[in-house]
DNA sequence: TTCTTGTTAGCACGAATTGCAGATTAGGAG
DNA sequence: CTCCTAATCTGCAATTCGTGCTAACAAGAA
């Protein structure tokens, strides 16, 4: 059972027993998210789409993005402190992200349901997330050929307070 | 084994031994940052300085934050698209997130190292991060008391494809 | 076609963070 | 102690990402 945010079509029906209209600026974006597994930003769905549609505002798409995430048909992916990221694929999943070229990838995480927290048994638990960062191969390669491995955590000083 | 920023006393050391100086405002941050267990940001850091410090800059405690980021004697910790938070916790240790106030509390998390992605067989690994979100024990008795439950993760149409 | 109402485009604005450069000072040499 | 200089600090401009606002616009019903 893989959930996925609607169809275009779908979606136009959605937005018209809603009482939400069906512009051309919408059904583009409904088109450029739908099976888009690549976790593109605002900007990035914007140049995408600016490519069929010139004159389409920047703040249509974020608009469009939000109501879209707001309806449940998408998540917002917060990493690292870059923009926001937007991810139709509503299955229970996670993200790799090299932190080299900045991708993120889909990964299933067994066992991820399972985890919990120690220290926060006063909280109610709703959802959690599991972000693993590393290296992809494209970008392992050209590491390998600048010299540069893997890096350390901690590029400094070794002695540490044990406590 | 608890691994920690270093102690003031101890980053004063290590600051003059790479040539670094050590100025009265890096001297208040490393107070402030050590043993600090709230995950500041770098404003509420700011707000705590400059009562003890008035006229220490914005931009100071930016700067020193992100040298010992660099140093490897704090984390950045990015969750939810708000502002950067600062870590002194080096450990091995993971987050809960209240959806309602924000709180960042650290939590251990027993098996955390031994979750493997799917997909991602062509990344080399460098780390994981578990985040939960849920509603603390303070912020549940607010939501008690206005009726509202924990939010349905999508309140829009149940209708989704399968695929 | 006309009317109503939701939508779009564009720009101003806001939050978070960094770039810059002149004024200031820690810390070592003399 | 005094002087010197490189490192640092401060204040402000600039940048990045995203939202508020509103007049012009257009979907869709009548
Ligand atoms: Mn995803
Ligand atoms: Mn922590
Ligand atoms: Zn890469
Ligand atoms: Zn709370």
């Amino acid at each position: 059972m893989v959930f996925r945010m609607q169809s275009p079509a779908a979606l136009a029906a959605i937005y018209r027993s809603m009482g939400r209209k069906v512009t051309p600026q919408r059904q583009l974006l409904f088109q450029l998210m739908h099976e888009n597994d690549c976790h593109p930003t605002a900007e990035a769905l914007f140049a995408e789409a600016s490519a069929q549609m010139p004159g389409i505002s920047l703040r249509t798409v974020y608009q469009t993005l939000n109501e879209l995430a707001e309806m449940g048909e998408l998540q917002f992916i917060d990493i690292g402190g870059g923009p926001t990221r937007f991810d139709p694929n509503l299955d229970d999943h996670h993200h790799v992200v090299c932190i080299d070229c900045g991708q993120i990838r889909d990964v299933q995480v067994s066992g991820a349901a399972a985890l919990h927290p120690s220290g926060a048994e006063d909280f109610v638990i709703n959802e959690v997330g599991v972000v693993f960062q590393g290296v992809c191969s494209s970008c392992e390669k050209s590491r390998a050929k600048s010299g540069r491995s893997v890096r350390a955590k901690s590029p400094a000083l070794q002695a540490k307070v044990s406590k």
